[in-house]
DNA sequence: TAAGATACATTCAGTCTGTATGTTTTCTTA
DNA sequence: TAAGAAAACATACAGACTGAATGTATCTTA
């Protein structure tokens, strides 16, 4: 059965995307060999080479995959909030929500950042953006809002954090409770 | 110039811990291969692997080592602190100034997470221990001291990626006072 | 349909880890 | 203090992996 080139790409890496993200979230990147990801995909090594520069070029391209389906997924269950307090908890549920997804937490909160403390130093997280924002609004009028980029960077390694307690098997209620102490904490508050 | 067996292997793990500690701080664990840290400690392969098990032995090896001394520097600098948010900040003050030896991140805030990820699924963290026992004293009588367990998690990697922050260039003094503020936050507040 | 581009397969060189074995130095004890 | 034991260290080797080079099949297009 003969297939457009088109074809044959996008069915090609989709099959290695699929067989490295279920081996990168069973092992870890370190422990899993290329050899292995082409026998789970049930291609040669030559494709995996052709259609990624290397191994790491694939490890990234399946963590782009699955950090856009965490995006889209908090995006499709964002609803309209009556303050900003609520936009944020709503913000961190759908978030939960997302990273509730078998492996997300390991690839994204786990592997990915592994990986990225070798070579880069940390640059602009576009998933911050969103929490500084809604931040921004909950700050609105307090002395903190002079903090907002640290507290952001803060607040948001705790929501990291979160997601993965919950991922080794704490209480989800729990964290979204102690997620909205902290903000609520944060709104002017009367110091006496 | 003779030398006793203790004395020996003292100085040979002293120059591969050394060796591997500084190599590992500037390229990765991953990125470190085993011929260069031996090279650089000036003996062979054959006494790596007589006294660490394996290339991972060894890197645990400097993860204690460095781990211990943070937590004498922060115990040296203790002192009495008038009230439990006093003893918090302070405590703060003492955690950023031993963490901010240099390489010091680098070994225990990436690259030891890094590879803890692919085996552990998180056990106990030691460190968090006196995070505790100040957050329940700041949190007596609040309604908060409930989430204690849960808060004590998500303050901590709050205070990770305050040091991280800060080892990549940030403001020191904005990262303590957004510390403060979210411990701040957390005291008995009047729900109005 | 011929020529070139793309997709994929196979082979190969270099490197690394961990082990097995050999050698030297220190310790023990008779 | 001499000889055997044990520890410390050095060398050699086997297996595995990555990435590049090269070869082949399939598709596209003029």
């Amino acid at each position: 059965m003969p297939r457009s080139n088109r074809e044959r790409t996008d069915a090609t890496r989709t099959v290695l995307l699929d067989a490295a993200r279920k081996l990168f979230i069973e092992k870890g990147y370190a422990e899993t060999a290329t050899p292995e990801i082409v026998a789970a995909a049930d291609v040669t090594r030559g494709a995996l080479y052709h259609h990624f520069p290397d191994k790491k070029a694939l490890f990234w391209a399946v963590i782009e995959r699955e950090a856009n389906n965490v995006a889209a997924d908090i995006d499709a269950h964002s609803a309209e909030a009556s303050s900003a307090r609520e936009a944020l908890l709503q913000g961190a549920s759908a978030y939960f929500d997302a990273m509730a997804v078998p492996g997300r937490t390991r690839l994204l909160l786990k592997e990915a950042p592994a990986q990225h403390a070798i070579d880069n130093g940390e640059g602009e997280d576009p998933a911050e953006q969103g929490l500084k924002i809604g931040l921004s609004h909950l700050l609105a009028g307090s002395e903190n809002l002079k903090l907002l980029d640290p507290l952001t960077s803060l607040i948001s390694s705790a929501f990291e954090k979160a997601a993965i307690a919950i991922d080794c098997g704490g209480k989800r209620a729990d964290y979204e409770a102690a997620i909205a102490a902290l903000l609520d904490g944060l709104i002017a508050q009367p110091r006496r």
